[in-house]
DNA sequence: TATGAATGAGTATTCATTCAT
DNA sequence: CATGAATGAATACTCATTCAT
């Protein structure tokens, strides 16, 4: 499907291609999550879908491939639950709290997922030397932020600040969550998650006589 | 030198063994923050310093005690830089201003350490599946933040927060620079420490009548 | 297909599986007879059986397991061999000499069975401190020596002595043999064989006033 | 004195040099007994000396060397403390039992002497594939006990059996005593060696219409 | 499609030995 | 004499990957 051999226009995904690329990415965050990206072996990963490794080889060109295709599903999943609800806001305020209540709710909805990636961002680099994680796969929240904060100063919702350095302190910020959430899954994190929205919501908005509380 | 084998009184360590144990430690924190801690085993250090894999053997107990000796000798390096510039501060705002610029500058004059170091701490767990770095070892920072913070929602210079959460906040946000840095070793870290000093102290300071400019 | 990965239920060993299980259990042996445990590395047993070293490990969790089913299989081996013969006799007194007989039969037969396992038994200690050799497996032969001694002991036919002492003399005479064989390979195996018969009959009968030749 | 660096007509060994030959040897001795032949490593053994592994290969020309003094050290031990007691011996009879129990004595005076031969001998083969024991330094006892066995057929005390077989089930016995000693230190001796006596001489001695116990 | 078998490069670690000082 | 430094070969073991079936 992917690797040269196979012919090269991908016609159509058969059922059942489809079905085991999903689950052989669902026992791979599965795995990372819980064992940490470097015990995450394929031998593991194959053991958890119930299939021998050489099934992963055949869906997937490497290990690189498959943890790419990871990351891209985490995404995406991130992506569907939080866009749609970011988009009704009306101001960039209003669009700021969401998005950071939406993608704490993510982590809460799906700890492994966010656990998954954020083990694989933070195992660091590859044999190549090239970070494991494209810039391109790894903006889709960056950019969303990115967006908003440029949209508040534009509309002098926010003051002025550099936006690049807010972007990075924002996501890891939420960044942060799932180890928490993994050493003590007791966590609050409906708590958590008002305590960054008021955090970030004083950190941006603009200096106005009258600037009443965000809620 | 210190292993079991030999007398538990290491009497007093002979120059050549501090340097190379030096040595070793400088070239193990450039391999980590070059390579990723996965991938920067004991013979990519022992290339690095130009000897066998043995002799990094000789000097430490084994790769755990290296990676130890790597955490605690750039905490007391960062240390060493930060606290005397704190401790002179006489509000907590202040103080918090200040931790956050030695912080970031600490970053600025020893990018590699810092990275290094990051690599580790986010390398996720050892087989023991407990994480690498002790809580112990891994609090210093996260203790200095809290005290601070701490010290001034008691006077009310602060405003209530979950004290956990802005710590967590303020560590992961100066831990996002050195991979920042490492991509883009142009970026103005000065530039970087007034934001984040500017963020945090809007984020932190007590709702006040009159409420001036941090400087 | 045993390693804690495959599935636990291991359901039906391959054939290649069995037989590439069996050919390194053998070269094992065999190397460990010939070149001694300390000296009879995977790299060495995998240069036997004309693979590479992960086939071993592919095959085995690790060295520990494949020398305990070596010693494993050496005794079920000598076990199918000796124990039909010894439960036949109807005394004490032939039971000892059949059981020795059987003993020296079955060195004669396999001599690198018994030679790698004496060698194995006798290295020594593992990192742990403990016998590399469990009690449990190694006790057969002292388990039915010792029945039989008592047996003896019971009915009158044999003297009053220190069963633990006598058996250990016994099986200590047949390890003995081994390494003699090793050293002399055209070593006559039946006379030794009635030596120590007639050795053992004379050391363990109880004296009675007409006590007629064991043959 | 040894390595062909230094002179060849070793004049006079120094008394430091002697002491320290006597010192190392100890000490190889003592970790030998306690750790086993595999774990006593140069390091080990230097440790236990107080000096550096230099030392120990200044004046042994490797471990090979080293170990071969160890055995003729511990021989030359048990050979002075057994000899004087058997030569006074009038009978064959009397002879083998006092060698019986001038070696059980041996083995309770100096447990990791034995210890120490035992481990040796029995961890196998060196990478020559040669014995690690010259059957010339490891046959003192077998000497020893076939000149009595001889001595005790050739006068009609014994009866007639194959004197090697005797032998090697004879030292074999002896040789057993002291693992198990290691493992129950606290082992009756002095009993074991009455059994052991009560059964070479029972399994030794000649066929006559009147004989009287051993004692 | 899927498996199981096999490989080879890479891992940390041990240890006898050499050698300059 | 003695040390401490350094090496290099050997150890068991891991794992992504290939391939015949």
């Amino acid at each position: 499907v992917h690797s040269e051999i196979k012919p090269s226009n991908q016609p159509k995904p058969s059922f059942i291609e489809t079905a085991r690329r999903a689950q052989i990415i669902e026992c791979a965050i599965d795995a990372i999550a819980e064992l940490g990206f470097a015990q995450a072996s394929l031998a593991q990963i194959a053991k958890r879908a119930g299939v021998s490794t050489g099934v992963i080889l055949y869906y997937f060109a490497g290990k690189d491939e498959l943890i790419r295709e990871v990351i891209a599903h985490v995404y995406a999943t991130g992506r569907a639950l939080i866009e749609p609800r970011v988009n009704d806001e009306a101001t960039a305020r209003a669009a700021l709290r969401c998005f950071i209540e939406a993608s704490v709710g993510f982590v809460a909805s799906r700890p492994n997922y966010t656990g998954a990636v954020m083990n694989i961002i933070r195992a660091g680099r590859t044999d190549a030397g090239a970070p494991r994680v494209d810039p391109v796969v790894d903006q889709p929240r960056h950019v969303g932020f990115r967006s908003i904060l440029e949209w508040g100063q534009g509309g002098g919702e926010f003051r002025p600040f550099a936006v690049g350095v807010m972007v990075e302190t924002i996501v890891e910020a939420l960044d942060a969550i799932p180890p928490q959430l993994a050493a003590d899954p007791g966590l609050d994190l409906d708590a958590y998650a008002r305590e960054l929205v008021e955090l970030f919501d004083r950190a941006t908005r603009a200096d106005t006589p009258a600037q009443g509380s965000i809620r």
